[in-house]
DNA sequence: GTCTATACCCGGATAGAC
DNA sequence: GTCTATCCGGGTATAGAC
């Protein structure tokens, strides 16, 4: 990944993917909202035209990251995913490994929240999102079996309690370090189980308050 | 509140409380990160100088919105408090509340998350939360008695989950309107009964994958 | 307290040369 | 495919008059 020229002017042999590598970056350090196509093109050493010859405009170079980090979620689920048989533990696994990705891969994972890409307009974005989806209906139907709605509140309830405690862990709630991840994704494994255990508790009617 | 003025040009009488509200909806119009003290200006009709006078910067307005939003939250948890006196009720109830809050009151939800204010600079916003965070230990409390290890795992895992059912919502993953909004907060209250029910599972230790 | 005016910086995006 | 040059718009913040 040659970033200098060796003495002359460099150009790149794929600007576009060492764009989405630069975005990444640059979102990791400043967040999504401070992310510009301008400073990527500085940071690579390239005029600060020379991006959109690849995307037709901001829009669409966050896109193109959101679009890899889905994919990249979806890879960070495999492992958890293949080394656990139980239905419950499977899951349980994907809600700590969902804890972890966003901890590791913290730009990947707030672009998929924050790039305010619209969805209708970026068919690939909701593409890559399927897998994703696809694999949490799975592991939950094998918990519930048919009763959709069971099975529907059940994922829901599973994600929520993930994506909050990814969040949680983010803003520093859980402190720093390798041992902050692990005690968050930890919690989010663990209340997922309960999440599980009471899930008929899930679909009864709920008292108002 | 007068916003034209009756002939001539109009002075304020309080700008600096204008500009709060104003923010609020701009906030709740095109989000934190677009959010811009011009904006807010013109929208009142005063010059883009004004707000300069009552915030040094715009870092100090959104701190103020920020306050302000712990205030409401705090406040919008109230009647939930009172009409339940069971305390797993008074869980899921406080569940429900922040779902709903989120819900009707987006731009100050958004705030306290997305404004990127720095509560050490700005010790007014940690004292603004404090009496939330306070509340949602004494209802936990109730619960786990004197289990530390207990009642803090039980409540940073029913404000995950309420963190992530507010945002699934948000995201228009329940839909539009208000039964989306009861149907999302219906079910953050049963989930955080399950939680409450299983939440001996969320001290354990965890098999790692 | 609010005004006008201004200096400054930055990002998005396009046109046309190489 | 990348460059240089350029236009446009917008926001932040300050100075000094009223």
């Amino acid at each position: 990944m040659p970033r200098a020229g060796k003495g002359g002017r460099y150009h790149h042999g794929d600007l576009r993917a060492a764009l989405i590598d630069v975005a990444i970056e640059l979102i990791a350090e400043r967040g999504v909202r401070d992310f510009s196509v301008a400073e990527a093109a500085r940071r690579l050493g390239v005029a600060a035209s020379a991006p959109y010859a690849h995307f037709t405009d901001r829009d669409q170079l966050l896109a193109a990251v959101t679009v890899r980090a889905y994919q990249a979620l979806f890879a960070a689920m495999q492992p958890a995913l293949a080394a656990v048989s139980d239905p419950a533990d499977r899951l349980a696994a994907m809600a700590g490994g969902y804890v972890r990705f966003a901890a590791t891969n913290r730009a990947l994972f707030t672009v998929v929240y924050e790039s305010g890409v619209d969805k209708t307009t970026h068919p690939e974005v909701e593409a890559a999102e399927q897998p994703v989806t696809q694999a949490l209906q799975a592991v939950v139907k094998a918990l519930t079996g048919d009763d959709e709605l069971q099975s529907d509140s059940l994922a829901t309830a599973v994600e929520a309690t993930a994506r909050g405690f990814a969040l949680l862990l983010l803003d520093g709630d859980f402190g720093d370090g390798a041992a902050a991840i692990e005690r968050a994704a930890g919690q989010a494994a663990r209340a997922a189980k309960a999440l599980i255990e009471g899930r008929h508790l899930l679909t009864g009617p709920s008292t108002e308050y």
